[in-house]
RNA sequence: GCUCGGAUGGUGGAAUGGUAGACACGAAGGACUUAAAAUCCUUUGGCCAUUGCGGCUGUGCGGGUUCAAGUCCCGCUCCGAGUACCA
């Protein structure tokens, strides 16, 4: 019989699909295992052969945990909510549902022939009500919470609102947008808008007016992670920045748990770096600065504290609210001009212009430590957003201090011992203090470190400041001007206030539309919609959720995906706690990654999941480049000259599809027939073949070179695809797809098949398999254990190789040998293996085995090599029995004949005999 | 600029501080074939020797630690990824 990949791969995915083999339930006795993939968004573009890299790799993890007795929850689902099928249906009219689904269903059509072991019972669309429900009632849960910064936690916000009927602002420590101060009287006499306002202040989930990116292209907002160098991720347009009323997340809340969170988990150091820099920690010093002739006072933060005796004049962020109150009159007109350019220069002008930019006030401030008056300027360097929008300039020793110093020609003074700064400032804090001595505060002659730890003492004790910590973490703008996302659960009253809906009026379905385009007037997409409105009447939310609000907790749905009294039972979540195995690429370390943490902890807040981190251990998968094959055309001709002969004449390379390409040989035929301009094209050949060249781009259509899961299923079997992807390199590391390899791993599984079959003879016995044999086997249990265990999917492959040609070359045909082997064959190549296992006998399936155990006895060695070194240089090997003493293995070293020739009649210094390994001798 | 990775044959890549280049591809030669495909065998880092079965050299560059370094330490070069007026 011959290896049939096509009849064994229907046959077995036809089995497992109609006798439910990987369905899963909650099972007290057995430990549970919880390995997910990050969702795709089903793209129109059907998958590629890079997408299932990581999905195989899970998939494999999963099997291999489910051999080993744990209960694996191993879901797939759908991130179905996003821009592009919304672009579509804005250029088509097709609703973005339809061709949501088409995709959905392609996507699940390229994923079953690849034989993974999702459990499609628990599958997830985002875009589904009675997922969203979900998404729309955690909104509800935000929306009525604050977070209280004493219990570090989410609370209700009706103990807040209690609170202040008691006792107003007073004892109350939590995360707000801007501090309040009032009395219970004071709150008692609000009306109930001003009460709602001033709760927005603290609520999770709250209306503020922030700093956008707004995408006019796009016509919506966008995170600041869907945003890099000025330009949107998706569709790379100009962003540009713009106050708006917005949803936003009090993110920032969380940020110090984000970040201690991230040394409780097993993820790559570098990704855990990223979000530390994302989240952005600095310990510091927010200070007082009085305004010359006025009752205003400015707040800076700086984690220089020691440099405060260098400061020569202080900059507000453009937007600063405190910049209309300090303009003098004389400069008011340079002030807004520039003010107004400023506002209209797009994020992305921002960054290529970096010329120094910035007018003064008019206005003068007092150095709090030295008295001495200090101008005020404004410029677009100092963000609005980060610390206090304004800073203290120390040209000396800040770079971009230094710069506007220079440009508008303010004094420097050094402070550090040594620095020389008639060039550039000394930004490292490292040296010994000088100028900074006074008769409040003595910092010469300390160490920078010292003085920063002084200085903040001075704040506290004087009273013109505190110690303070900062984030760089923003809260995430959470509204989006566009039609295919989330509806958020809300609607306004007489006096625009939002109010959210009972929990029992969800899900709040998505209204149909005309077009999928703004209104006239400019509204977003649902003020088309009609009757968008409550039971009573009120007008509902016009904006809806971003990506992420879906992804952000999905991986909890899938513990209970039928549920429709709860996000997922108290049952479910006990049992399957968190996931122990997350799949994904880096691309989401900013995004989802973040948002799915502070998601989880604020349900973990309120007691409804058990786990403060959502994603134990997590792998990135690298990803899988295109390899563009090119062909040369001579100029000015339809000649096309092969690879290395082309540098006799002037060529241009050309993209050609590498689907008709093989081991970078061109099939002339499909060339002519790929393109009817290539008809008639006539070749210069090396050999007898046209060699292409290749180079390595990102995968996509218009390089030619995207290659279809689908279409190396159809040539070698889903089998083949798996083993390959996993053979081309480690987990993590990007590479190159590159088919050059791929007929190498075809040919063991052929190999494999011949071991059971020659003809339509059966090999196989029930001979007591060999002690050689044993060994092989034992070898390979341990090594693919081992490399599973560390996710080096690329040399257990190598192993398998490795152990079927020694197999094969003992003409091994002991059932008991490939039994085990077949088991340990399954994660990697599920269909093959459930066919063998079949005919080696068993009735169950392959997935219900039990996963080998290696004997380290059939490993022992009867001889031992020893290769002997001498002064560290490896000279000869010699072989002495298993269990040779060190004094006998330096014997039989030293009576070797070769060694004569390297002792060279000396009497050796110093021998080290390292076990089984080496001898090394020290002449 | 900062942070984190990486650099090993013609190629993808192996090597808990212990015989570098496993495994695979490609290439060359051979066997079986009328022929091709498929399959199998041999060789394959470089240089030298090959009527000596061996020698020298070698993991981006320069140092160091060690009996022993691709691996550890210090200083560079180059490449990749992320991030950026974050005070």
């Amino acid at each position: 019989m011959e290896y049939n990949y096509k009849e064994i791969e229907q046959r077995w995915q036809k089995y497992w699909k109609e006798n439910n083999t990987y369905k899963t339930e909650i099972d007290n006795t057995r430990p549970k295992y919880y390995v997910l993939d990050m969702f795709p968004y089903p793209s129109g573009a059907g998958l590629h052969v890079g997408h299932p890299l990581g999905y195989i790799a899970s998939d494999i993890f999963s099997r291999y945990k489910r051999l080993q007795g744990f209960n694996v929850l191993h879901p797939m689902g759908y991130d179905a909510y996003g821009l592009p099928a919304e672009q579509y249906a804005i250029q088509t009219g097709q609703h973005p549902e339809i061709t949501t689904v088409r995709n959905i269903n392609r996507y699940r059509e390229q994923l079953d022939k690849i034989g993974f072991c999702y459990d499609w019972d628990r599958e997830i669309k985002t875009c589904d009500p009675s997922y969203y429900k979900w998404t729309q009632w955690a909104f509800i849960k935000m929306f009525k919470s604050y977070y209280d910064n004493d219990k570090q936690k989410a609370c209700p916000i009706d103990e807040l609102v209690a609170s202040f009927a008691s006792n107003g602002t007073n004892g109350i420590n939590a995360a707000c947008n801007e501090q309040l101060s009032f009395s219970a009287e004071e709150w008692n006499g609000m009306s109930s808008k001003q009460q709602e306002e001033t709760l927005m202040n603290y609520r999770i989930a709250y209306l503020g007016n922030t700093m956008v990116n707004w995408c006019p292209k796009l016509g919506t907002v966008l995170a600041n992670d869907e945003v890099s160098e000025g330009v949107s991720i998706r569709g790379g347009y100009p962003v540009e920045q713009k106050m708006m009323r917005q949803w936003c997340l009090r993110v920032s809340a969380y940020a110090q748990r984000l970040l201690d969170g991230l040394d409780t988990i097993d993820w790559t150091e570098s990704l855990k770096e990223t979000q530390r820099n994302w989240i952005g920690r600095s310990e510091g010093a927010e200070m007082k600065f009085h305004v010359s002739g006025s009752d205003m006072v400015l707040e800076i933060f700086t984690t220089r504290a020691d440099t405060i005796f260098g400061v020569t004049f202080m900059v507000l962020a453009p937007e600063s609210e405190y910049v209309d109150s300090l303009v003098t009159e004389d400069m008011r007109d340079e002030v807004e001009k520039y003010i107004d350019e400023v506002k209209h220069k797009t994020e992305r002008e921002r960054l290529i212009d970096k010329q120094v930019s910035g007018v003064f006030t008019g206005s003068y401030a007092i150095n709090p430590v030295t008295g001495n008056e200090i101008p005020i300027y404004i410029s677009d360097y100092v963000l609005a957003g980060y610390g206090t929008g304004a800073i203290m300039a120390v040209p000396a020793h800040d770079s971009r201090d230094y710069a506007f110093a220079r440009h508008f020609n303010l004094p420097i003074i050094p402070l550090i011992e040594g620095a020389d700064v008639s060039e550039e400032s000394f930004d490292a804090k490292e040296g010994k203090m000088i100028n900074s001595s006074n008769d409040k505060l003595q910092l010469n002659g300390l160490d920078v470190k010292e003085a920063i730890a002084k200085t903040k003492e001075y704040i506290k004790a004087a009273g013109i400041g505190c110690v303070k910590v900062n984030y760089r973490l923003r809260d995430a703008i959470f509204s989006r001007q566009r039609y295919w996302g989330e509806p958020f659960p809300v609607y306004y009253d007489e006096d625009n206030m939002p109010h959210v809906l009972n929990e029992d009026e969800l899900p709040l379905l998505l209204p149909e539309v005309d077009k999928f385009l703004p209104t006239e007037t400019g509204e977003p997409p649902l003020g088309r919609a009609k009757n968008w409105k409550t039971k009573d009447g009120h007008p509902l939310e016009l904006c809806t959720m971003p990506g992420f609000a879906g992804s952000s907790a999905y991986y909890l749905r899938y513990m209970d995906p039928h549920n429709d009294n709860a996000l997922v039972s108290k049952e479910a979540d006990e049992y399957w706690r968190n996931v122990d195995l997350y799949v994904g690429g880096t691309e989401h370390a900013t995004g989802h990654l973040i948002y799915s943490r502070f998601w989880n902890k604020f349900l973990y807040d309120y007691g409804y999941v058990c786990e403060p981190e959502p994603f134990k251990k997590l792998i990135n998968q690298g990803m899988i480049q295109g390899r563009s094959n090119f062909v040369y055309r001579i100029k000015d001709t339809n000649t096309f000259v092969s690879f290395n002969l082309r540098k006799d004449y002037d060529v241009t390379p050309i993209h050609v599809d590498v689907n008709i390409v093989e081991n970078d040989i061109l099939d002339l035929d499909k060339f002519k027939a790929w393109r009817p301009e290539f008809n008639n094209a006539e070749f210069i050949l090396e050999n007898g073949k046209y060699v292409c060249g290749y180079g390595i781009e990102k995968m996509s259509k218009s390089m030619f070179n995207v290659v279809n899961p689908d279409d190396i299923v159809e040539k070698y079997g889903a089998d083949t695809l798996r083993l390959y992807e996993m053979f081309l390199g480690p987990i993590e590391q990007s590479k190159p797809w590159d088919t050059n390899g791929i007929d190498g791993v075809n040919r063991f599984l052929k190999k494999l098949w011949c071991l059971f079959y020659k003809g339509d003879n059966f090999l196989l016995t029930d001979d007591e398999p060999t002690a050689e044999a044993l060994k092989s086997l034992h070898k390979l249990i341990k090594k693919v254990t081992f490399d599973i265990e560390h996710f080096s999917y690329n040399t257990s492959v190598s192993a398998f190789m490795i152990c079927v040609n020694e197999l094969n070359a003992m003409k091994c045909t002991s059932k008991a040998i490939y039994s085990d082997l077949v088991v340990l064959l399954a994660p990697f190549a599920p269909h093959i293996s459930e066919e063998l296992w079949h005919l080696l006998g068993n009735d169950t399936t392959v997935c219900d085995a039990k996963w080998p155990e290696w004997n380290e006895k059939y490993l022992e060695e009867s001889v031992v090599k020893y290769a002997v070194s001498f002064n560290g240089k490896t000279r000869f090997s010699i072989e002495v029995p298993a269990g040779t003493s060190k004094e006998d293995v330096e014997k039989a070293a030293l009576s070797n004949s070769m060694a004569e020739k390297w002792v060279a009649g000396k009497t050796p210094k110093k021998i080290i005999v390292v076990p089984n390994k080496i001898v090394n001798i020290v002449i």
